[in-house]
DNA sequence: GCCTAGGTCCCGTTG
DNA sequence: CAACGGGGCCTAGGC
């Protein structure tokens, strides 16, 4: 029987723990929530990060991310757990004795995930024509200055000014939006107004009505076609 | 020593499962993910949402949402867990026997959230100075038609219609860019500007620049502040 | 530290 | 069903 001195030797160990009982929960901080007695998992991380889970659902029902500080303490005989950082507090109340289990787990392994917006970029970047026939990204260096508002910049076929917006699901309204305004501030900037292309597998149909209005263009440009370009321009550098 | 047989009679029976141990994880779906070997935790609820765990962070590095088809398989002589949807495929390898956990949790609580943009919306329609003295909301079968993009329709002090949106956030530029895009829609609907209040804790500096532009207001409204008055009121009502 | 944008976001609600 | 917006979103990256 493993006991709440065990927590936190467990815990100070690098271990992973979990409660598994009837509880009450309270959370206090960017919002307040109020979970009255039932059975839940109660898992604390290595990093201290910490969650509470029901029977059902992909989400914890609360939480408390990486770092807090962790206390056990025993109320009327049973354990309490507070977790709690600069300015927020979660406390679980068991209402009866809980199962502690404790695990050691190592993990170093590298996690890794392909067809995000990035890799999007990547083959885009790669191959120019995924946007249209004669585009023309600026190079590295340009890119960098105008970072953090649009995706690629670029040159048509003509010389033209172009700002693309990659999205890996169906584009939004939203993002018609984000890139109009992105091309306002470039038009009060430089007196012309650049072309916008929203490449996309797919829009909404507030999106399209959003884009005639604002005279953003749309690509068709699925992540599953970007990661094949990668897969060819990768088997092409390793022919060369 | 518990078999796989009775992770399908446990699941069946709408226990949650745990298993413990080393294994490499392959997502298939949304989007591609490979995991090499590590000790992690796999959740599996009885809505058959399912969830792996590394020792570290608050986020499930893979995962499947409730209602997947999850099949317990035998690979090599160790179990194989697959997860899949219409569209999606998670398979998480064992490397080594794993430890299983099943755990019948009883859970039927209620959870009540507070201070939600929702319960900053009742407070403003108990009491309307909170957005700005003579502020009259329109009556809720009005608000009802407009429901969707603006939080708040109302008329001011000089019976000009005014939109507010609430944020329990401080408001960020895509607050405003969607606060104003509301005001132009109503704008060519009916060919009369209406006034556009922000109300949230506070703004980001960009989010400021964009309301000077767009001539959208702001007005600082805390969900804290939001909470007392919904308490006032509340206490109001018991005593009459 | 603030701020911005992505995410297999999840989730609920509404048309 | 799609679609739209909230969330204690979390998390990574920039400045």
């Amino acid at each position: 029987m493993l006991t709440l001195e065990d927590a936190r030797k467990a815990l100070a160990k690098g271990s992973v723990i979990i409660f598994a009982g009837p509880c009450t929960v309270v959370y206090e901080g960017r919002a307040t929530s109020r979970l009255g007695v039932g059975e839940r998992l109660v898992l604390i991380k290595k990093d201290r990060s910490i969650l509470v889970h029901r029977p059902t659902g992909h989400e914890p029902v609360n939480w408390q991310p990486a770092g807090s500080m962790i206390d056990f303490l025993t109320e009327n005989g049973l354990p309490v757990i507070r977790a709690s950082n600069a300015n927020e507090l979660l406390k679980i109340s068991f209402t009866a004795q809980p199962s502690l289990m404790v695990f050691d787990l190592r993990d170093t392994a590298e996690f890794e995930m392909y067809a995000s917006e990035e890799d999007m970029k990547k083959a885009v970047l790669a191959k120019p024509s995924l946007v249209e026939p004669g585009f023309k990204p600026l190079e590295e260096e340009r890119q960098v200055k105008r970072t953090g508002r649009v995706d690629i910049l670029g040159l048509d076929a003509l010389g033209r000014l172009v700002v693309v917006e990659l999205k890996r699901k169906p584009a939004t309204p939203e993002d018609v939006r984000q890139l109009s305004a992105y091309v306002e501030s470039l038009n009060s900037e430089f007196g012309r107004k650049p072309r916008a292309i929203l490449a996309a597998p797919s829009t909404t149909k507030a999106a399209r009505r959003e884009m005639e209005k604002t005279s953003v263009e749309f690509r068709c440009l699925t992540p599953r076609r970007c990661m094949q370009v990668l897969r060819e321009a990768k088997g092409l550098d390793s022919y060369l």
